[in-house]
DNA sequence: TACCGTATAAACCGATCGTTACAAACAAAA
DNA sequence: TTTTGTTTGTAACGATCGGTTTATACGGTA
């Protein structure tokens, strides 16, 4: 048995994601997912099978190192206040970085695919889901610390806290200046307040 | 000078969009739109240019005939709280109805082409500023009749509600229910109590 | 060194892309 | 009826699409 696989399968998919994160799926071909990898033609067949499943496999990738993961941070910090304007705070900060695409690769994919492709709105739903129940669970454990007003809705507050994300993520991909956005954040910080 | 145009370029351009607000810019091919329109190839080149003009022309008819004058039709109400109220609603019975398209055929476009085309970018950006502004007129108007309170950041607000109704469209696109959306417009009534 | 499976580069596939060209059908104005 | 400009149907354009194939270069294993 000569010889492993060279070039980086991991490393790959996280230059496909950016491609397709930046541009849709529609608009980006594969010669663009060639440049992008820098991997060959015939390997990138070989290794993911076609530009649909490698779309998947960047949505996947990018659910769990994105969002799982400055979730579980976010949540380690055990501080749903301090967690959640940090949250706001970076969504806002990230729309005035140049170094990754703007906005948000889930919620472009909402858009484009999930309501025509069940698989694609089925991955799409659950980060969703997932993202509303990090919200609840912030709210619940606040009021019973006494953080945060008892009085709250904490599902519904949870959803628009996470509509709010969903705006930001929109209207950070160019359209809004990050001055607009902040007043947007502030607001969301408020709601808990 | 013989014969006027026989079909009607109106109904054309209002069947193009539907066609765009459906399947986005790219999934839109030249075969869709003449089969979408019902006029001939040849028809469509010589009367609106191409793929790319009459996607602009699609996008400007709905910009009027859908945001302009919902909105227009709502602040003549002069009820800037009924009127809030009646549009939230809207958008979330109109997630519910397949009659049309779902979601923002601008927040679509918002998010597919408006970060890389200039010209597109200020079409939607105008319509999102405008629907900012009717926010905050509404609430400005409420507060000197003392129908809301004084104390509340028109312009702020104003961008928060905004900002739930691009969420509820985006999620309105197939991957929240109807009740889940309207817990969210709930909540944005109660924004401005 | 001979072998074996992978990576690479290139040519190649049929299909479809957006767009153009053109001849025939057509309806009102002259 | 001739003229004029538009619509229509069809064919074709070159380019690119996503995907396959093939021959060659390559690097560990035996």
């Amino acid at each position: 048995m000569p010889w492993e696989k060279s070039f980086n399968e991991q490393n790959a998919i996280e230059n496909a994601m950016q491609a397709f994160w930046e541009k849709g799926y529609e608009a980006t071909s594969i010669a663009d997912l060639i440049a992008s990898t820098g991997i060959n033609r015939g390997s990138l067949y070989n290794a993911f099978g076609g530009k649909r499943q490698l779309f998947t496999l960047s949505l996947l990738k990018y659910d769990a190192e994105t969002r799982k993961a400055f979730l579980a941070e976010l949540e380690a910090l055990d501080k749903p206040k301090l967690a959640f304007k940090t949250l706001f705070d970076t969504l806002v900060q990230q729309a005035g970085n140049n170094t990754l695409p703007k906005g948000c690769f889930l919620v472009n994919t909402s858009i484009e695919i999930a309501s025509h492709d069940k698989e694609i709105k089925d991955i799409v739903s659950q980060g969703f889901i997932e993202f509303e129940a990090f919200f609840r669970r912030g709210i619940e454990v606040s009021q019973t610390r006494g953080d945060m007003p008892s009085t709250l809705n904490a599902a519904a507050v949870a959803k628009t806290l996470f509509s709010l994300v969903v705006a930001i993520r929109v209207l950070g991909r160019g359209v809004y200046d990050e001055a607009s956005l902040q007043v947007i954040a502030d607001q969301a910080e408020h709601l808990t307040a």
